[in-house]
DNA sequence: AACAGTTTCAACCGCGTCCGG
DNA sequence: GCCGGACGCGGTTGAAACTGT
């Protein structure tokens, strides 16, 4: 007897969501809040199971989601996190605010994990001077490998010593590669027709960011339907420019590392305070789970007034807990830019 | 221009966990 | 403590977009 379906099949659609679908459903959850997500198929009329409900709108529709292409210190927070966590997207998206925990599975998936095979392709051996940041990145990059589906070797550093996550740290940690250059920019999806209908999608959430209790005042609108005003700032550039652009972006990815970490380097000398907070806080994690982030989220959102997510706290007990970790950010920053 | 191959990512599926009764 | 409903998560799929020939 097999589990019975999650919600009636017959009578459910499936695939895209429209934008007439969508305004139905965010003025719902304008109007209820979000939750009771059973409920929702049935008050709004929506031919949906109540999990694409939930979907949609945690994914695309909610304020607050960033979009587009991911900044060099997202990417390097991902690998962090990935490689210490493993595949807990929901965990590493409290760590990303802005950022779903779909996008960053997708990212990982599509991006990062090519990226971290090409830095390991052009290591075929270990060169002398980068030995631990290449065996690491080869543990982590075969590790998701072979074993996408099992978290036990990251398990097996996290959850060890629930009391004093600094005592358990990965040492096997994986670091941020350089950061590649941006791929090229699809073009704007608003040319499709489904994007050519979201303006409206997006004032309506806009005048709802607006009143809603619900919404942070700072945080962007869910730019849904890849309105690309902000993520896809160079969709218009002609393909020819593709060249010039790669080396401006390559020098601003290094300086994005470089700010990266330097912010390591400045919190070494901050009080211990926000640190020992910080190890409270994730030893809470690691040991009641992931739902508990929320005192991390707040942190974070306290001091969030800045593009990025001020992250370095967190950026500081990963690094700060291994002397490998701290040497491998510097074998990172002597590397040649050639991702 | 047309086609084939590749990549991306929105959405679905199934399982695990949580929680109230 | 047990049960069942609801929710959340991670893996996977497949259509659309992109790229190369």
């Amino acid at each position: 007897m097999g589990r019975p379906p999650c919600c009636d099949k017959d009578g459910i659609k499936k695939g895209p969501w429209t934008p007439e679908e969508d305004i139905i459903l965010v003025s719902y959850i304008q109007e209820h809040g979000p939750g009771n997500w059973r409920s929702v198929p049935t008050n709004t009329g929506l031919q949906r199971c109540s999990k694409s409900c939930r979907l949609r709108w945690t994914n695309y529709l909610r304020p607050g989601i960033k979009r587009g292409n991911f900044t060099p210190h997202e990417e390097g927070m991902i690998i962090h996190l990935q490689t210490l966590l493993g595949n807990k997207w929901a965990a590493i998206a409290s760590y990303l605010p802005q950022r779903t925990d779909n996008d960053i599975k997708n990212y990982w998936n599509t991006h990062l994990k090519k990226k971290l095979k090409r830095f390991q392709s052009s290591f075929p051996q270990e060169p002398p001077a980068t030995t631990s940041f290449s065996s690491s990145l080869t543990k982590c990059i075969n590790d998701n490998d072979n074993d996408d589906n099992n978290d036990n070797y990251h398990h097996h550093y996290i959850h060890k010593n629930d009391n004093n996550p600094s005592v358990d740290v990965d040492h096997n940690m994986a670091v941020t590669p350089p950061p590649a250059p941006p791929l090229p920019q699809p073009p704007s999806s608003s040319s499709t027709c489904y994007a050519s209908s979201t303006e409206n999608i997006s004032r309506l959430l806009e005048s709802w960011m607006k009143c809603s209790p619900l919404s942070k005042p700072k945080l962007e609108v869910g730019n849904n339907y890849h309105n690309d005003d902000d993520d896809n700032n160079n969709n218009n550039d002609n393909n020819n420019d593709d060249d010039n652009d790669n080396d401006n972006d390559e020098e601003d990815h290094f300086e994005t590392m470089l700010s990266f970490h330097n912010n390591l380097n400045d919190n070494d000398n901050d009080n211990d305070n926000d640190n020992d907070k910080v190890v409270d806080m994730i030893t809470t994690i690691t040991a009641t789970g992931e739902d508990s982030n929320e005192g991390v989220k707040d942190y974070i959102d306290d001091d969030d007034e800045g593009d990025n997510p001020p992250l370095t706290f967190l950026e500081k007990w990963l690094l700060d807990e291994s002397t490998t970790s701290r040497q491998v950010a510097q074998e990172i920053l002597q590397l040649p830019s050639i991702f």
